[in-house]
DNA sequence: CCGCTTGTGACACCGAGTGCCATAACGTGT
DNA sequence: ACACGTTATGGCACTCGGTGTCACAAGCGG
């Protein structure tokens, strides 16, 4: 009996050593001592094992947004979301690195995290929606910049890993979100 | 004897008519007349009949950045380079629509329109280094900020088909892209 | 003990993509 | 015209991801 918690791990090992292409489900199955028919039953793609958590995310995010004090600029509320919602639990920050490292270079895996990035834009422009402006494509464009600047502060921290993804993100944030209009 | 132009325009016509997923590489060598083999000696993959044209667009992206006039504000070269890239041919414009829809509803499509879009970061964000700039982060968002642009204009191009890319594109750029800092 | 559900995995199948090889088309040299 | 090498083609077999079907075993309530 394997968790889908314990299988996407021996998973994400075997890939990280061998490389994603080259680990087959076969492989992962034998190693995790079930079979290839079984595997699926617990991820209905290969690429699955590295999304377990996103879900956990996206509905932090979704808090963080809901979190809104009123008079809150816009900005500081969608930059503590994100900030939020993608905090490292201590411990797992190597894992973290290669998870994101194999985003970033596997076309397989950035299929899958397209759907999950477009969840993330809709969250981002819905809460924009909530922001009087003039150009109606404030929301849309407000939904792009949190998607670009998260995937921006993931970039930059692979190629220096000892800055903190907290100081990235608020930087790419801070540089990508459209100002605020004025509240006239 | 079959051009690969005129492969990739039977591809996409039975994509467009039956979907992605649902045409096999089988029914287009059939359509085309050739056989599975030769297909992919004219195209690597399946995704790839709907990438002909990047490398020239990518090509008028580089062109256009190294146009800049000195003194010209980054933001407007930066704006006029990609309308100037995506600028669609007169007659092409369904058939852009098509590709466009193809590009945002396919996870396969969209795992290789993840390398051409790497490119187009990477070439903002070299732009971007040539504008002296007080946060290093600054040249990867432009990157990501380029990218950002161009998809939101194309997502909402998409519920406005009538909108012209052209506004679009800049209306979006306009948003994202960070500020340049004063001339000191 | 029976019957039901649930988890498991073996098997067969499809489609994408690849390597290998036979063959047809074609231009060139003699 | 003939032989030659090159190139385009496509058939065949294979790997791998993913799916549907079925059989089997474990568990659980009657």
């Amino acid at each position: 009996m394997t968790s889908a918690h314990e299988l996407a791990a021996v998973a994400q090992r075997l890939f990280v050593a061998g490389g994603f292409d080259e680990t087959s489900v076969e492989d992962i199955a034998a190693a995790a001592g079930i079979g290839r028919r079984t595997f699926f039953r617990y991820f209905p793609t290969k690429a699955d094992v590295l999304f377990a958590d996103s879900p956990r995310e996206l509905a932090r995010l979704r808090e963080g947004l809901a979190e809104a004090r009123p008079g809150e600029p816009y900005r500081t509320v969608v930059t503590r979301a994100v900030v939020e919602a993608l905090r490292i639990p201590p411990g797992e920050r190597e894992w973290a690195l290669h998870r994101a490292q194999l985003f970033f270079t596997v076309p397989a895996v950035q299929a899958h995290a397209a759907r999950v990035w477009a969840e993330w834009r809709r969250l981002a422009a819905d809460h924009a929606r909530t922001v009087p402006h003039a150009d109606p494509l404030f929301p849309v464009a407000v939904g792009h910049a949190v998607l670009a600047g998260t995937l921006a502060a993931h970039e930059q921290w692979l190629t220096v890993p000892d800055e903190d993804l907290d100081r990235l993100l608020a930087g790419m944030l801070d540089l990508l979100l459209p100002p605020e209009p004025p509240p006239a």
